[in-house]
DNA sequence: AAGATAATGATAACTGTTATCATTACATCC
DNA sequence: GGATGTAATGATAACAGTTATCATTATCTT
């Protein structure tokens, strides 16, 4: 990919104007909503294209991958289970656990995924009361 | 569900009897190789009601969910991208600490899931050959 | 043995994603 | 400025994994 055509500029301007994480629906659809005109196939290839450039990030959840601008320092993710918010966190110790571990078995790493689920502070609050 | 049928019996018998991650297909096809007779449908929900009584465990990779016995003790996994072992191991250190970095940002954990990625020791040695 | 209930299996449907392919937009060279 | 090669677009088909539908069958309880 060399091109960096306006549908994918746009694409990119989406995501570095947030901190969420998008999938490639809600991108189409925050584009077309702003008046601009882009099939899902594009959207679909942007993403993915952007990423490989190394202009935005994804993680992949269990249902479908989702992105959010790249700059950002490594981190990993913890999932309120009830309304979806997605938090960042991140810890060396735990980083360079993994790679210990890692070692131990022979493994050489090239990435992994760390995802933690449960209730938010907000949710757990709701819960309660 | 309350009903122990043959086929999920011979689902939970096929998967005890190994140490492997079996897929939805994989199973469908080991149980058919045996001369059983029991549909994809079937095997899907065979298996999601042997996770929800607690017989079998499962982890949800990229593509696809896979499963293997229950009874082990709590672990995470190293997959090899190249061949497509998938080793386990389990760190308590990792495991407390996250839990501290849930507290840190007010979130009740419910589960987690460390994945790793890179290459296993047969893989590398015979990349570096 | 009956009756109630849950499981089965073939298949349709669904979701997220990639492939196809004709058309369009860029960039480059003349 | 115009021809030409190349990559991107968009509508849509295809695909993988999974769940839903529904008529039929198996299992459990009395
Ligand atoms: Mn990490
Ligand atoms: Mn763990
Ligand atoms: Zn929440
Ligand atoms: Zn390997």
């Amino acid at each position: 990919m060399q091109k960096l055509t306006s549908q994918r500029q746009a694409i990119l301007n989406l995501i570095n104007a947030s901190n969420r994480h998008w999938d490639a629906d809600e991108v189409a659809r925050a584009l077309v909503d702003t008046g601009a005109s882009i099939g899902i196939a594009t959207v679909y290839r942007g993403l993915s294209a952007l990423e490989s450039q190394g202009l935005i990030d994804s993680i992949q959840l269990a249902d479908k991958k989702r992105y959010e601008r790249a700059g950002k320092a490594h981190h990993d993710h913890m999932i309120c289970t009830s309304c979806g918010r997605i938090e960042e966190f991140s810890h060396d110790t735990i980083e360079s656990l993994q790679e210990a571990a890692a070692e131990k078995k022979g493994f050489k790493l090239t990435g992994h995924q760390l995802v933690m689920f449960g209730f938010c502070r907000k949710c757990t609050q709701e819960l309660d009361a």
